[in-house]
DNA sequence: TTGCAGGGGTCAA
DNA sequence: TTGACCCCTGCA
């Protein structure tokens, strides 16, 4: 089988409980599941990760020599329901990179993380997890989806080991706000039983954002408390498609001002900034600097860089 | 050993 | 514009 991408074609081949795609460019599993969008998938020692997604399980593994990745425990028609959208394949990254190398930062910084793919990931499961990342740190995110995951969420097995999909609004719109607390994501609980509740009753219709422009879904997403600008852009960028999404956190606010602002300036700044230079690449360009800045340790009190 | 700062921001005053 | 905020880790 052949899935066609963008100037370029994938080669389909299944093996035993799953599949090896073939001549995939601008894919590594690190760059992709380590560069900050996702918090569900973990590394095995020989490099492969496993994770859930849409209520599956798969473990991915790429080979960067022979452009290839293997995903295991899925099959043709998954991947075409699925996987092929999640990974984002139709998109030509090559061309991407290409055209942001122009800049001779991200020149650098595309190094680092070439084989970074933004992930197209369900919009509610990304409301919760970035309000969940507010002032929290990324091994404690993790720990409090998984475990409100466990809580709530639909069993799945693999490998003799259970994993949990992240449970709907609906199996969550069944929990107390202290039921809820149990996940331990402390004063952000409440912002997450109020969410659950916007998007039960409708208050809050993603799928609607998702459809309207960037400005308009923004200021939407923020009407949700424990959402600001940061996780707003966060949540369009991972999971609506929003490419002009320049989510600010500390790391980039640090990386932006540190090769092209030289000075310390407000967010709004920021943003502006990101706007003019990368327009509806933004998004792109953060993904990229996001990792260096994090490899490098750009800007932090800890780096070498400062 | 205990104590304290501070972290993928947001909210309220 | 500035602190407080849950929970936890790292470092005196």
């Amino acid at each position: 089988m052949v899935k066609h991408m963008e100037g370029n074609h994938i080669k389909i081949q299944s093996v035993e409980n799953g599949l090896i795609l073939e001549n995939v460019h601008d894919f590594n599993a690190k760059h992709i599941f380590e560069c900050g969008q996702c918090f569900r998938w973990k590394r095995s020692a020989d490099g492969s990760y496993t994770g859930v997604a849409y209520g599956k399980v798969i473990n991915v593994k790429s080979d960067e020599e022979n452009n290839s990745v293997r995903l295991l425990n899925t099959n043709i028609e998954e991947f075409n329901q699925i996987w092929f959208e999640y990974f984002d394949l139709g998109r030509d990254y090559g061309k991407i990179k290409k055209k942001l190398s122009e800049d001779s930062v991200l020149n650098t910084a595309i190094k680092y993380g070439e084989g970074i793919r933004i992930l197209k990931q369900d919009p509610w499961e990304m409301l919760i997890s970035y309000i969940m990342s507010a002032n929290n740190r990324i091994p404690m995110i993790a720990r409090s989806i998984s475990l409100l995951s466990e809580m709530y969420g639909q069993p799945i097995n693999y490998k003799g080991e259970t994993f949990y999909a992240f449970p709907t609004a609906e199996e969550l719109s069944k929990a107390q706000l202290c039921d809820i607390e149990k996940c331990k994501a402390g004063f952000r609980c409440k912002y997450i039983f109020k969410a659950i509740e916007m998007v039960q009753d409708g208050t809050i219709d993603l799928d609607y954002i998702k459809t309207i422009d960037i400005e308009s879904a923004r200021q939407e997403l923020m009407k949700i408390p424990g959402v600001g600008i940061k996780v707003a852009d966060c949540i369009m960028l991972f999971s609506m498609q929003k490419y002009g999404s320049y989510p600010v956190d500390v790391w980039i606010k640090r990386v932006t001002e540190h090769f092209y602002l030289h000075e310390d300036v407000p967010m709004k700044a920021i943003h502006v900034f990101a706007k003019d230079k990368f327009g509806d690449m933004a998004g792109f360009a953060q993904e990229y600097l996001f990792y260096y800045a994090r490899e490098m340790k750009i800007g932090s009190s800890k780096g070498e860089n400062k």
